[in-house]
DNA sequence: CATCTTTTATCGAATATGGAGGAACATATG
DNA sequence: CATATGTTCCTCCATATTCGATAAAAGATG
């Protein structure tokens, strides 16, 4: 889900400014000192988008902006100009950068330009309208993930955003037995297999609201030595 | 029965923009780079509406205007100026263009515009909008999208321009969580660079003029870490 | 008595909000 | 017609507040 940037500037101090900033704001980077690597690496790591210095070695920027755009590479490009020059920002554009800045630039304003950009691209994944739609039902269970809303008897439960993300993995792998790691990874984002109890204790607070008169659990079951799995509840309902 | 719109600019992340939005909204896409070949479409492909920038390669865009009308193509123009020009707009709309549109804009407005002007066009035929002509309704809420209006109790509220176009869009969307970038990217100008956070501002006016006296609020619902909804107030009325 | 559940307290992160600055627009004035 | 003046609205920022995640500890269960 993260996205792709590729930076090309020939200041190493410009690079790495970028580059920190990209990545603590969740972005993947990639990096290039000269017009050449930049192309390079614009069609061989295919970014979501390129931060792009006007001037560079071997081959400046213009070049490289035109030259892909002639290869129907149509990556977003955000295009850096050393300085304030009407000149050159228009022709960086007519050459088809979506957006320019001049140098300086602070953090805020490149990130913020960044978001803009992919924002306006909107190549975010418009393929899932399948799923967007879908209800999931476990017994009297009813999961609207999209409405982030989760109902039993008809009756509107209040989740907090673990509890109701950890149940919808449970109820989208309805009736198999989850590991506490497989849970961390899902819901998480842990990658390490460590040995912790938050699972438990988010699957209490889940019991708690789902359960509500029971003994016994008879959606969210524990298997003992394994982990958890939702099911459907036993006998009527 | 959906309608086709055959949009002509030089800009690609602006046709990606246009054609995702479009789409989005049911229409069928005809794209052309530049004014010649945004003429040859508009005469094969004959579609119901065309957007048309003004500054394009080859042939601008006044002069397809021209050209079209010469040979009685009646075809709706959204005519798209780069620069707030009131000579150009003037100008567009004596060669017939039906509506201007000042760049930049947010994708709400285009469709907005499109939907206006083709309901304009073809007011004899009663279409079967689910969407514009119908007034949305949440609780007490009333939302005349058209006419830039809404009741709560059959009282006008006083909105400015952001906040309508954010509650009409959350209400096109009831009930489903919006994040702060998808609530950007449809409202907000496709070239801004600012902080997501300024919807929090925006939904705190509104909530200060739609959640009159309540403490928790009834209408939107913020859904921590995610963004916010707008839902049918709970209890009855 | 080992495992699972519940409770409690604390910390940190996400959100709410008031206010400042400034741009855009409208109206008044020369 | 161009320049003031005022107003509205948007955006940003700083601060206050709320709320959830987590660890630790106490309690329950088989």
């Amino acid at each position: 889900m993260s996205k792709k940037v590729l930076v090309v500037d020939d200041e190493p101090s410009i690079v790495t400014l970028l580059q920190y900033n990209l990545e603590q704001a969740g972005f993947e980077v990639v990096t290039a000192n000269d017009g050449e690597e930049g192309m390079q690496k614009a069609i061989r790591e295919q970014p979501d988008l390129m931060i792009l210095d006007l001037m560079l070695p071997k081959m400046d920027g213009m070049e490289v902006c035109k030259q892909l755009r002639q290869q129907k590479m149509m990556i977003p490009i955000l295009m850096l100009t050393a300085k304030d020059d009407e000149f050159d920002k228009v022709l960086g554009l007519e050459l088809g950068a979506d957006d320019y800045m001049t140098k300086p630039f602070s953090p805020r304003e490149v990130l913020a330009r960044i978001k803009a950009i992919l924002r306006r691209i909107q190549s975010s994944q418009p393929a899932h309208e399948e799923e967007e739609r879908q209800t999931l039902r476990i017994g009297n269970l009813e999961i609207l993930p999209d409405h982030y809303e989760v109902y039993f008897n008809g009756e509107r439960l209040e989740l907090t955003p673990k509890e109701f993300e950890l149940l919808v993995y449970l109820a989208k792998h309805k009736g198999r037995v989850l590991t506490r790691d497989q849970l961390l990874s899902a819901v998480w984002n842990y990658d390490f297999a460590g040995d912790t109890r938050i699972v438990d204790v988010h699957i209490s607070h889940l019991r708690e609201k789902i359960e509500q008169n029971t003994k016994k659990p008879l959606y969210i079951k524990t298997i003992r030595g394994l982990g958890y799995k939702l099911e459907e509840p036993k006998g009527d309902d």
